[in-house]
DNA sequence: AATGGTCTCAACCGCTTCTCG
DNA sequence: GCGAGAAGCGGTTGAGACCAT
């Protein structure tokens, strides 16, 4: 084992060394001062960045700006973009990053992608510096999104009552609820939302109907089933149900309520699926497309599973995976333009977006989460 | 006022992925 | 198909701000 002055040691060097793609120039490290920013934004809004790399050369035609090219990168992207969007986060964006988090886990870049104008930096810094603190403060782990094992009632299923709020309803409250989230758990209010968690997930459930357009379910298309790797998916042991005696009252939780309402995506009122509704499973997911795939194309499995996996089989899975997506991309009628490693986002996009941006779904037809075709 | 602990966030590091010749 | 360079990404670090004692 390496002792800790050799560890210190070994960083000094490096930090002497500089960037690996910059080790053979006298760059600047460390903060940006003003003058920096200036020249930086200067050379950028005229010129543009083109070859990051070539940043700093350029730019030392006009200016002295002793920076790597990769710190100018950074520093254009999480501070000087002119389309960032300064202060802190809203209540709204934090319910964003903790529904996307879910999902994705620390893909910061991806979940940055949903908040216009934060960078994966500051999302990441959010996140590590307040959500997970809120989270784990409430018995969830920050990873999973799972109650913890310590506030596990010994029945070993939880009922607990989630309401969340819109910003305005949080900013109109004073004072603020001590717990900032927009999950507020109440133990006081009988059930109107229950979060379960149980063992893993035995069957899959049947594939929801497809997607209405315009209120008709559309016969062109058919239930694509498409494995994802656990890893994709944070949560399986969570079944959120919606026992709502008004389950169609949205506003109480519009992700896991807001396709009940009409049909499309709920046969079940409980599905092993993150809130957004969507037919999310352990292991697959399902979406619409004009070619029938009549099966899943490998039985459900047990938590776990995948790490039993090897690495041929993991490989035969995503075999299958991408021949299942580029029949999708066959279909025309939809956007189905997403590849196996863009999958993720344009699945989220379409879902949580939906479900994120839109608090109140009341007031909201069917009709008016007609996807776009 | 001094001190030590904690928090925040900009920046860095190193690895992976992408692109291009 | 391969390799090099560029770009992207997530984890980590550390300086400064903040807070409690």
């Amino acid at each position: 084992m390496r002792s800790a002055s050799c560890v210190v040691e070994g960083k000094e060097k490096k930090r002497q060394m500089g960037h690996r793609c910059c080790s053979k120039q006298k760059v600047k490290k460390g903060l940006w001062s003003p003058e920096e920013d200036e020249k930086l934004l200067k050379h950028i809004t005229t010129h543009g960045h083109g070859s990051w790399s070539s940043v700093p050369k350029l730019a030392g035609i006009y200016i002295c700006l002793q920076r790597c090219g990769k710190s100018c990168r950074l520093r254009w992207i999480n501070y000087l973009r002119p389309d960032l969007r300064r202060g802190s986060f809203t209540e709204e964006e934090e319910q964003i990053i903790i529904d996307v988090h879910r999902i994705l886990g620390n893909r910061w870049a991806q979940i940055a992608k949903h908040l216009p104008g934060r960078t994966d930096n500051e999302v990441k810094n959010y996140w590590n510096s307040c959500v997970k603190k809120k989270l784990m403060s409430q018995g969830l782990d920050p990873k999973t999104h799972n109650l913890m094992p310590s506030h596990q009632r010994a029945s070993n299923k939880i009922s607990c009552n989630i309401i969340p709020q819109t910003y305005q309803q949080q900013q109109q409250q004073q004072p603020p609820i001590s717990s900032s989230s927009v999950f507020t758990v109440n133990s006081q209010i009988p059930g109107n939302l229950s979060m379960e968690i149980r063992p893993p997930v035995l069957t899959l459930p049947a594939p929801p109907p497809p997607p209405f357009v315009n209120g008709n379910q559309s016969p062109l298309l058919q239930p694509i089933t498409i494995p994802i790797p656990t890893s994709e998916y944070q949560n399986p042991n969570v079944l959120w149900n919606s026992c709502a005696q008004n389950s169609h009252d949205s506003s109480i939780f519009p992700h896991a309520s807001s396709f009940d309402q009409n049909g499309p995506m709920s046969s079940s009122s409980s599905s092993s699926v993150n809130p957004s509704g969507f037919g999310l499973t352990e292991e697959h997911c399902y979406i619409w497309g004009t070619n029938t795939i009549p099966e899943p194309l490998h039985s459900p499995s047990f938590a776990g599973k995948q790490q039993q996996l090897d690495q041929q089989e993991q490989q035969q899975k995503e075999k299958i995976c991408q021949t299942q997506m580029d029949e999708a991309k066959g279909c025309q009628e939809m956007d189905c333009s997403f590849d196996s490693s863009s999958f993720d986002l344009e699945f989220v996009d379409s879902t949580l977006m939906s479900g994120a941006m839109c608090r109140d779904f009341s007031s909201i037809s069917m009709d008016d989460f007609a996807w776009n075709f």
